[in-house]
DNA sequence: CCACAACCTGACCAGACGGTCAACGAAAAT
DNA sequence: ATTTTCGTTGACCGTCTGGTCAGGTTGTGG
C-alpha cells in the first residue's frame, strides 16, 4: 500500500459532471483500498487520500463506509453478468465456454481489484451481497446450467456436471486476479506479460475444452 | 459471527498441558476470526470470547495481534505442504495428480477456515508470508514442475504448461473452501453432504484428468 | 446582481481498538 | 514450609476510526 500514487482526478467543469467525476474518483480508489486492507483493513481516511478529497468530502457523496463498500461490490458484481453474455447465442461449448473464459480472464487482468473484493466479501459470508447470490447469481446459474445441458444432450461435449464445471470456471479464471500476487512471485517477481497472458488463456481454454471433451 | 458457540476447551491438567491446551483454543478460535472478520476486521477480544479466555491472558501466550496471525497462516501452509507428498512417488499423472486433488479437496472441507485466512492474506499482497512464498513455495512449485515435465516427455500426458495446470488445481480444489458460502448458497443453502463432496471430488478429478489427457 | 442550492472542509467527538501492567493465585522446585 | 516460577486478570491508556457539523465557497437559475 505505502507508495501507491493517488488516482487520477479529471478537472471539475460542471455542476452534475463535479457529482459524476468525485463518485468514480471514490470508487476506484475505494476498490483498490477495499481490496488490498479488506473491508475492516480499510480506512476511509486512506481512500480519501488516494481520491485525493478531503475525508468529510467523501461523507457528503456516501452515508457510511458501508454504502461505499456495497457500491463497490455491486460495480463488480455488474461486469461479471456482462461478461456472461459471452455464453449465450453460442453454438456449442468451444465457441461458448471459450469465449466466456476469454471474457472472465480479460476482467481478471483489467479488474483485479473488484474480483478480489468480491472474494473478500464472499469468504467472509457474504454479508453486503447475500440478496444477490440467492437471486440474481442462482438464476444465471440455473440458466447456464440448461445451456450446458443441453449441450451434453446433443453429444457437443462429455457428459460432466455442469455444475461443477461452472465452479471450475470462476475459481480458475478469478485466480489469476485473486491470486495474482502469487502468481507474479513465482513469475520472478514480474506481472504477467501480454504474451505470458495469451499463453495463460490458451492453456486454460486447452484444458478446459479437452476435459469436457469438447475438442 | 453472530451466534457462533465458544470453542471447545479441555480442562486444565498439568502446566505443560495448560500452555499447549491454550494455546490451540486461541489459534483455533484465531483462525476461525481471521477467516470470517479479516486481518483488520478481526478483533483480539472477539478471538477471546471465542476461547474463552479474558483478551489479556491472550497477550500472555502471543505478543501482538501480528503474531498470532502470523502463526495461524503458518499452519495451513505446512497442512497444504504435507498434502503435497500425494504427488511424490506416483508413476504417473492419474495416480499423483488425482491424489493430489483428492488430499486438496479433503482440506478444503477439514480446514475451510485456514484457506480462507491464506487466500485472504495472499490477496492483501502477502505482506506476513512474503517470504514463505519466494522460498519454500517457489522451490515446491519448481519441483512438481519437473515432475509433470517428465510424465509429459513420457507421454503419459498432453503437453500442457505445468505451471498453468498447478494455478488450476490450486484454484479449483480450494474454491470449495473459499468460496464454500457462494457454493452453499447455489446449493438451496444446505451445506454439501458426503455424497455431494465425493461427487464434487469426483468431477474435478474426471475433467482434470482428461483436461490434460491423462485417461 | 441576487438568492438559492450544491459543494466543500477543518475541527471535533464518542467509541472501540491493541496493548500494558500491577497485583494475585496456584503449582512446582528447593 | 518457603521460595520461585508460571499462569491469570480487571483496570487502564494512548491512538485511531467512522461519522458529524457549522460555516465557508462556488456555480447556477431567475
Amino acid at each position: 500500500m505505502p507508495g501507491d500514487a493517488q488516482i487520477s482526478r479529471l478537472k471539475p467543469g460542471r455542476r452534475t459532471d463535479i457529482r459524476r467525476e468525485n463518485e468514480r474518483a471514490i470508487l476506484e480508489a475505494a476498490e483498490k483500498v477495499f481490496a488490498e486492507a479488506g473491508f475492516g483493513g480499510a480506512t476511509m481516511q486512506l481512500i480519501a487520500d488516494m481520491a485525493g478529497l478531503p475525508k468529510a468530502n467523501l461523507h457528503y457523496y456516501f452515508a457510511t463506509k458501508e454504502d461505499l463498500y456495497r457500491r463497490v461490490v455491486s460495480g463488480i458484481f455488474e461486469i461479471w453478468l456482462d461478461a456472461a453474455s459471452s455464453f449465450d447465442n453460442a453454438p456449442g461449448p468451444v465457441e461458448g465456454i471459450g469465449a466466456y473464459i476469454d471474457a472472465k480472464m480479460d476482467i481478471s487482468r483489467t479488474h483485479p481489484y473488484g474480483s478480489k473484493v468480491w472474494a473478500s466479501e464472499v469468504m467472509h459470508g457474504a454479508p453486503v451481497i447475500q440478496d444477490y447470490l440467492e437471486t440474481t447469481l442462482r438464476d444465471w446459474t440455473n440458466g447456464r446450467i440448461a445451456v450446458i445441458q443441453r449441450w451434453i444432450d446433443e453429444g457437443k461435449m462429455q457428459p460432466v456436471d455442469p455444475r461443477h464445471l461452472l465452479y471450475l470456471l470462476w475459481a480458475t479464471t478469478q485466480h489469476y486476479a485473486d491470486f495474482g500476487h502469487q502468481i507474479q512471485t513465482l513469475n520472478d517477481g514480474k506481472p504477467l506479460t501480454d504474451k505470458q497472458w495469451r499463453a495463460s488463456k490458451a492453456s486454460v481454454k486447452d484444458m478446459v475444452l479437452r476435459g469436457i471433451g469438447a475438442v
